[in-house]
DNA sequence: ATAATTGCAAAAGCTTTGCATGGCC
DNA sequence: GGCCATGCAAAGCTTTTGCAATTAT
């Protein structure tokens, strides 16, 4: 089942189905708080321990030029991976490595309105992204 | 002159001002275009070959810690620079790695009411920043 | 069949660390 | 003088690379 929406992904995206892939994309998708290169390995690795770090690597950049997973930009240096989606937004928690997702229609028609009239020189935009950071006042999920 | 204030920004902070830190200062600021600590570390190095590739990354972990500088994140996996000023966000041109700086107040009012109305539940923001991401269409800035 | 993908292991960054030396307050 | 910062070089980590072997279409 799930496993079938990954084969049709990667067939979407004439990408040929390898259990590689299927892994690298169950790992992303089991691991949440959008994890890091080596948190994705790990996860590989339990499940499919004959699978190569390096070829990890390999599958997630062919992800990420296909647009199946996206890069998530941090405060600190290290690089984080998200399924793709619609446009988002994320939460970052000042005191430690947690991010959510942020989504609100209001906001990306607000920021839609506001550029249009603002009219950058010089620049053409194809996307905004806001970075919200601050501090979780529990565990609990942001969504209303 | 220009050393003079880094001098007293150093002081402000109550950090020992030596050669080091001040050639680390004079390179960010030197250097265009949200420099990574490879950048800061050969323009020192030009005008300063004794300083240790170590010490610099020691130095900007300090400027770090003492909000002399900030890390900017990007799409890509490295780390960059800038002195620390105002609230503001960032352009990134998705086909090159300039990135420069977008501030207007307008912008910061209509984030700030927005979420004024909006209330998340649950987290307390401390900062907002945009990454607006697409193409310059020439080489000039952005300002208007 | 054949073109793409994988595994392996080595190498390539970039960044951090430890400690003795030297320099700022 | 005392403590902090520096230089140096080694080690650490994550990520990339090359190529032969394997696999998907």
């Amino acid at each position: 089942m799930k496993n079938k929406d990954i084969i049709e992904k990667l067939l979407n995206k004439r990408l040929k189905v390898t259990p590689q892939r299927i892994a690298v994309m169950e790992a992303i998708e089991g691991l949440k708080n959008h994890p890091t290169a080596e948190k994705i390995t790990g996860f590989v690795k339990i499940h499919h321990p004959n699978i190569a770090t390096g070829t990890v690597y390999k599958v997630l950049e062919t992800f990420v030029e296909n647009k199946l997973v996206a890069k998530v930009k941090t405060e600190k240096d290290v690089m984080r991976y998200e399924t793709h989606s619609e446009v988002h937004h994320h939460l970052y928690c000042s005191e430690s490595d947690r991010i959510e997702d942020y989504e609100d229609e209001d906001l990306n028609i607000l920021l839609k309105e506001y550029f249009n009239k603002k009219k950058l020189r010089n620049f053409r935009i194809s996307d905004i992204r806001l970075q919200i950071i601050g501090k979780f006042t529990n565990n609990n999920s942001i969504k209303n």
